[in-house]
RNA sequence: CGGGGAGUGGCGCAGCCUGGUAGCGCAUCUGUUUUGGGAACAGAGGGUCGCAGGUUCGAAUCCUGUCUCCCCGACCA
């Protein structure tokens, strides 16, 4: 069967990929290490993540701010942990000034700057001294803030979307009277998250608690959403940290009790990040590109006029105009529905293959006949062909079109989870007793493992971990909906205390 | 950051070894004929060969450096 893209997914998934971010004009090339151009198909799933993901957050009381996007060397070692887990990566401002030395611009020797400035990684630090300023007492607490914003960590390896040197992303920071308060708001975080991923997303996630050894740098606790890729591998797709006291007693975050007494803040983090778009791609794409779910859609119905260039055409315009202002009128989960008549003028069929690459949730067809007929051409992106190989096209009455669009567009969003949500599940053995053999051989799709473990902590978590590391495999996190240990830890032979997710990883 | 591969019109590639007027396919533009399952023919436009140095009468080609991308490793909220 002929495809959209040269590339398979099961020939190169790595490629494929690729070509998938080209072919649907998501993101190209900037000629900077690690970043990207995000066009504006690209940039309006962003678009539509932020404003359905910020809703979310607002409704839990957060509000939105805006800190600087240089951020003070010194900031960075008030916190050992922290350094050390950012230091490596960190892009940092020595000069304000350009000087032509030479005929070559060159930062001028003499504007270096006293104190260098470090392109924020994520912003704990200032957000830290901020709240360190706004929180004097138990009546200034919870103290909920959220920015939307880009960071830059400079990867050594980098993917669109996956792992760019810049990213857009939504970091949330709350400060708490006590752990029990930051512990209930990293966890609501985290099922915001989960719910968006499953919702919006429409990608099935696990939620649960990182091991220690992926935690945060100066987290006391990192839970994650982990989705599994077509390929079998984990991306995280969102994170939130338990930040203890750590960030408090850095910056010294402290408020004044009922008592009088000056107690330190409990404080949380939470984020995600234009990586949920590489997710979506991974999750949902196919041979002929993306499958874009309808809430994350910027464009959930695109309409293509047949048009040829002959005196039909304004006729086929009119009606397509009728039937773009008709559905406009429509709602879908609970918002107007977005409807695209486009007029470019490039040939149908290939407008056509042009948003099926993309992924558009519903693709209508208007010609002469179907004005004379009173009918539309209805292509579903998530049911392209027919059983015999054939582009699925319905013919169906306009009126019945338009009546069913929302109850459709509901469809496609269910039926691409579900389908994500049986890979999911069908990914994950419980009944695995040699890794090794698991993951031998690197062509396999061969999901995850969910194995019994005691939770070791220092030199035999370290030996775990080298042990996995052989294997190419991780810990992904220890789903908090697991049914509770029973039996061995599969490492140790200790009593367990917990299930936990092993795969390898994007 | 280490090892490997690659950068030549928008995209995919040839040319490089053995230096001598920059080519092919697709795409684009114009015209004609077409048109409801990725149209055909004819003509046309578009590239200082990633960038910077060097060797040479002459560099896409040889040498040096550098940037970017891909794969493997190390690293990685």
């Amino acid at each position: 069967m002929k495809h959209a893209l040269s590339t398979t997914r099961t020939q190169n998934f790595a490629d494929w990929y690729q070509e998938v971010i080209a072919e649907a004009d998501l993101a190209e090339e900037s000629g900077v290490r690690g970043c990207m151009v995000i066009r504006p198909w690209g940039y309006g799933i962003w678009e539509r993540i932020q404003k359905l993901m910020d809703a979310q957050i607002k409704m839990a009381g957060v509000e939105n701010c805006y800190f600087p996007l240089f951020i003070p060397l010194s900031f960075f070692e008030k916190e050992a942990d922290h350094v050390e887990g950012f230091a490596k990566e960190m892009a940092v401002v020595t000069h304000h000034r350009l000087k032509s030395i030479n005929g070559k611009l060159t930062p001028d020797p003499d504007s270096k700057l006293e104190e260098p400035l470090v392109v924020r990684p994520t912003s704990e630090t200032v957000i830290g001294a901020a709240m360190s300023r706004w929180i004097q007492s138990w009546r200034d607490l919870p103290m909920l803030t959220n920015q939307w914003a880009n960071v830059v960590r400079w990867e050594m390896r980098t993917r669109m979307f996956l792992r760019t040197s810049e990213f857009l992303w939504q970091e949330g920071h709350t400060a708490h009277a006590d752990k029990a308060e930051a512990m209930a708001e990293t966890l609501r975080a985290l099922e915001m998250y989960r719910a968006f991923a499953e919702g919006p997303l429409a990608m099935p996630v696990v939620a649960g608690e990182k091991p220690e050894n992926e935690r945060f740098p100066g987290a006391d606790a990192t839970y994650s959403i982990e989705a599994m890729m077509q390929d079998g591998k984990a991306l995280q797709a969102g994170t939130s940290h338990y930040l203890g006291t750590t960030f408090a007693e850095a910056a010294g975050i402290r408020y004044q009790d009922k008592d009088g007494g000056l107690q330190l803040c409990h404080t949380t983090s939470w984020g995600v990040s234009t990586r949920m778009i590489g997710g979506v791609i991974m999750v949902h794409g196919d041979d002929d590109g993306l499958r874009c779910p309808p809430q994350i859609a910027p464009q959930q119905i695109v309409i293509v006029p047949m048009l040829r260039d002959n005196d039909e055409d304004a006729a086929v315009i009119d009606y397509a105009r009728a039937l773009a202002s008709e559905l406009r009128g429509l709602t879908a989960f609970g918002e107007p529905v977005r409807v695209l008549l486009d007029t470019k003028a490039i040939k149908a069929s290939n407008k056509r293959w042009a948003w099926v690459k993309k992924g558009a949730p519903l693709i209508v067809e208007v010609g002469p006949r179907d004005v004379a007929g009173g009918n539309v051409a209805v292509i579903r992106r998530d049911r392209l062909y027919t059983a015999d190989g054939k582009l699925s096209s319905a013919i169906t009455a306009r009126g019945d079109f338009v009546a069913a669009a929302s109850a459709t567009l509901d469809d496609i969003q269910s039926s691409l989870y579900s389908e994500a949500k049986a890979r999911l599940e069908a990914g994950i053995r419980r009944d695995v007793t040699d890794l090794a053999a698991h993951y031998a051989g690197d062509e396999k799709i061969v999901g995850w493992v969910e194995v019994q473990w005691a939770r070791p902590t220092g030199d035999a978590l370290d030996a775990i971990v080298q042990q996995l590391k052989t294997l190419k495999i991780t810990m992904r996190n220890a789903p908090l909906d697991a049914a509770p240990a029973d039996g061995p830890c599969f490492f140790t032979g200790e009593p367990a205390v917990e299930r936990i997710l092993i795969g390898r990883t994007y």
